[in-house]
DNA sequence: AATGAATGAGGGTTCATTCAT
DNA sequence: AATGAATGAACCCTCATTCAT
């Protein structure tokens, strides 16, 4: 529907039937799902039950396991990167526009993300344009709030993400069905550590994404 | 060497032999730093390599992993709560307490504490034991700073818990040799959020330990 | 192809492909040959390998083991069931009915029975089916044995059970490609003892098929 | 004690310590218990536990499962060729020391002897040596029988041995404690079918101990 | 295009057998 | 001599992926 679900669903391929786009946004859909609710090792054949079609559907969408996680990454990243936008559009102070974004990046199920931070080979292209994307925009909040005087200068993009991924996971084995009730309130926590002035001097270096880009 | 240490390898079973002993440690050694490193899931031959012993040792001194995660849970707990009893006895301002404890927590692999946040069936006495030790020395800690007015009052233990847990927690597939350059930083972020005057009215409400109890 | 196939293959699920059901049938028959072979406990792996199928195809057709023992005794069961209908219905003595009935229970396999004699847990409804219908055309066929005057009096249908299960089980190790050349002769010598007049005076009591339900 | 234990217990080896002795006798004795109760794939774990001595004690005495079994077999066989002679000298008619014999077989286990029909490549001559003495005492009973005019005269030692040995053999997975209650009157049925005057032309023919070795 | 079915490789666990105290 | 402990091979079962309808 929006730019991050049509943007996801294509690559340079040719035009897909319509029956064939609803399985695809359906899979999608089971498998961020279920990445968040039961960890990223859920079987396959689970995914394609939630998603109410066979496993050989799954796959001729999707290569293998790494190609799903990727455009399950590539969704949720560009659906944050539109929050990031829209914070940024909407909001007059900077600050608060970080919050927000970070708050609804919950929504988002960043805590889906994690292979974004640890990459994959493959792909690499499109990642890396949703990934910049989002650092742009987030990157764009940040200085924002920073030009507010509101954020304290000793952190980083990758400061930022890295947390607001973990904080955000699921609880392994939990079905976790409320997990949603603390998580508001621990990344709050950490928004106040963020904000000026510096409570304390940080150890060690302000992380970039560079950082986390990890060579296999 | 330490309580923690032997409080772990024992039960009220007869005496183990020398060499058994020996390999039974350095199992919960190696366990520990791969469920650090790669994830609650890996394959017990692993770990059994990583050891040095053979398969099979594993499974004669943990009669499956359910077990053996057990053991590492307790392991890390007793020797959390140590630390937290070191903190406690050594320093004189209770916030500094907490600190220290924190940062030493993710020295004593807090991160790999998940399963006991989502509950393990079996061995319930001593879990539950060794829980309750380490909640009430980190409830003296919380306490202890809350007195000097340095606590913010609206967060309880579990807040705490979960999110040191959380931002301990290994990147999955990271193999991450130097994640822990980033992990002090976003605990130092995190408490200097927790610090008084509060920066914020937190949503929801102060998680105790009871709220993560899971039934399954 | 007969009832018995039928009834063994389905159960009240959807179609399956001409393929899987030829595969199904076919790991049935192997389970049975293998069973009577080398006793309940061989390798699956062997099975499969027997019936021309991977290993995961009989998992896919088969939970467990217990459930492929299920499918393997409902089927000898069953076709043992047609076997006395048919006896019973197109022999004029009961006698020879029941003799004929006894000889052909080899042929059947009835040696793979032992798992009806000691119950399994699960599937218990189709098995209660199938083993009362084959209660009651043995014990038509013993009543009609006894109706002619031939058949001695102080011995239930239990004692016919069990005694030609134990007769026609396979040698253990033996691989016994002639096992079937001894194993007519011991039938008849049984049934010969079955005869009247009884030559003697049997301990204990008849046994009946309850006699034989086990409580694991 | 008697000749069989005795006989059992040695080798050509030195003397044992009176403790050792004792120790070989319990796992010789656990062993046939489980033989008999659990089947042939018993751990041998559980047999030295039941025997109340350590794993190793138990491979001190037995090289290997195949050994254990042997000696086991060794010792049914020879307690039962003891029956058979004392059936034989106390019996004045023919007939009922067979039928004697036959019940007191299973007392000793006969139906954990399997191996006996199949046969164990190693220690052929002790074994072979303890058959022929069953042998020759069953031989003469049948003889004896034959010469009374009682036992139908179309039977040969083999029939008989593998008939009762598959009439008391344990049922699978039973347990089953009262298993004793029916094996006496299977065997009581079988004998009836024995005497003369034959009921029946049995098929095949008379089956010796020769047809029973195995070429494996 | 969609799907049910098939498969091989891999992990968990057991057990016969060997080793070290 | 006796034993607790160690081990590798084998088996059960699952799952990612491929094949056939």
């Amino acid at each position: 529907m929006n730019a991050a679900a049509i943007a996801l669903v294509r690559e340079e391929e040719p035009r897909l039937r319509a029956d064939a786009l609803r399985n695809r946004e359906r899979i999608v859909t089971a498998a961020r799902e279920m990445f968040v609710e039961h960890g990223a090792e859920v079987p396959l054949d689970e995914v394609a039950r939630r998603a109410g079609v066979g496993n050989a559907t799954l796959y001729r969408h999707f290569a293998d396991r790494g190609e799903l996680v990727h455009r399950v990454t590539l969704y949720v990243t560009l659906r944050i990167a539109e929050e990031a936008e829209a914070a940024l559009a909407e909001e007059s102070d900077g600050y608060e526009a970080l919050c927000r974004f970070v708050h609804s990046a919950v929504d988002e199920r960043i805590g889906a993300l994690c292979p974004l931070l640890t990459s994959e080979s493959k792909h690499r292209a499109e990642q890396t344009e949703a990934r910049e994307r989002l650092e742009r925009s987030v990157e764009a909040l940040m200085a924002s709030a920073r030009d507010c005087g509101r954020l304290r200068t000793d952190i980083e993009l990758g400061d930022l993400m890295v947390a607001i991924t973990q904080l955000t996971r699921p609880l392994p084995h939990s079905g976790c069905v409320d997990f949603g009730r603390f998580v508001h309130r621990h990344l709050q926590l950490f928004l106040d550590g963020l904000h000026t002035p510096a409570r304390s001097r940080l150890p060690g270096a302000a992380v970039t994404l560079e950082d986390l880009r990890q060579r296999p």
